[in-house]
DNA sequence: TAATTATATAATAATTCAATTATATAATTA
DNA sequence: TAATTATATAATTGAATTATTATATAATTA
C-alpha cells in the first residue's frame, strides 16, 4: 500500500503541465535554468521551484558548470516513470530554436 | 504541446492516493461502489466522486446491475496508463477478504 | 406502497498547490 | 572590487482540489 502511495506522489509530480513540459525538454538533453525559462512562457523562479520538486523526488539531476546549473533526467531508477517518458512527444524542434546565449 | 497537457491531466488524475488505490482494486476485477467503500477507509460520497472523475476521463467504465453499479478499468485506449497500471502492486489479497454482502 | 439499500449530487470547509513578487546567494566579468 | 548574470529561496496570493456533511435519486424488497 505504501508503494501505491509513493507511486501516486510521483505521478502527481508529473501531473502538472509545467513540470511535465520541463521533463519533456530534459528528455531531449540537459538544459540550464535559463534555457528552460527561454523555452517556456513562465518566470525563472517558477522554473526553479518546479526543478526543486523534481530534484527532491530524485527524477532529475543537477550539475553546476560555472555560473550555470544544468539539469538532466534521472529516470532509470523508476521504470514506470521511464515508460511514461517514452510516451511524451518530442520537443526537439523547439530546443533547436534555442538562442543559446546562455552558454 | 496539447498532447503533453492532456498527458499531464491524466497523470494528475492518477496522482492521488485514493484514486490510484481505486484503480489498483479495479485492476483485479470489476467492483461495485459498496465493495470499494468496504475496501478503503473512506466515505461513500468520496468514492463516488473519485469514480466520477475517473469515468469523465474515460479510464473506467460503469455498468448497472440492478441496484448496484459496477466499475471496471478501461485503460486499453491509453497505452501509457495501461503501462502504469502494470506497475501497480496487486491488491488481490485484500479483495479476497471482501465480505461480499453487497451482491 | 412504504421502507430499505445503493449510489449520486450539491454545498461547504479545509487543505494543498502553483504562480507571483521580492529578495538573497553565488559565480563571472569589467 | 563593483557590476552583471544565473539561480535559489521566501513570502504571499489566489486558485484548485479533497473530504465531509447533508440531501436527492433510483432500484429493490417487505
Amino acid at each position: 500500500m505504501e508503494q501505491i502511495n509513493e507511486m501516486a506522489d510521483n505521478l502527481k509530480l508529473l501531473g502538472d503541465k509545467t513540470r511535465l513540459t520541463i521533463m519533456a525538454y530534459l528528455k531531449e538533453r540537459a538544459l540550464c535554468v535559463c534555457d528552460i525559462v527561454e523555452l517556456m512562457e513562465t518566470s525563472q523562479p517558477n522554473v526553479s521551484q518546479h526543478l526543486r520538486k523534481l530534484k527532491a523526488a530524485g527524477i532529475v539531476n543537477e550539475t553546476r558548470k560555472g555560473q550555470w546549473i544544468y539539469y538532466s533526467l534521472n529516470v532509470e531508477v523508476k521504470p514506470y516513470i521511464q515508460e511514461i517518458m517514452g510516451h511524451i512527444p518530442s520537443l526537439k524542434e523547439k530546443i533547436d530554436q534555442l538562442k543559446n546565449d546562455c552558454d
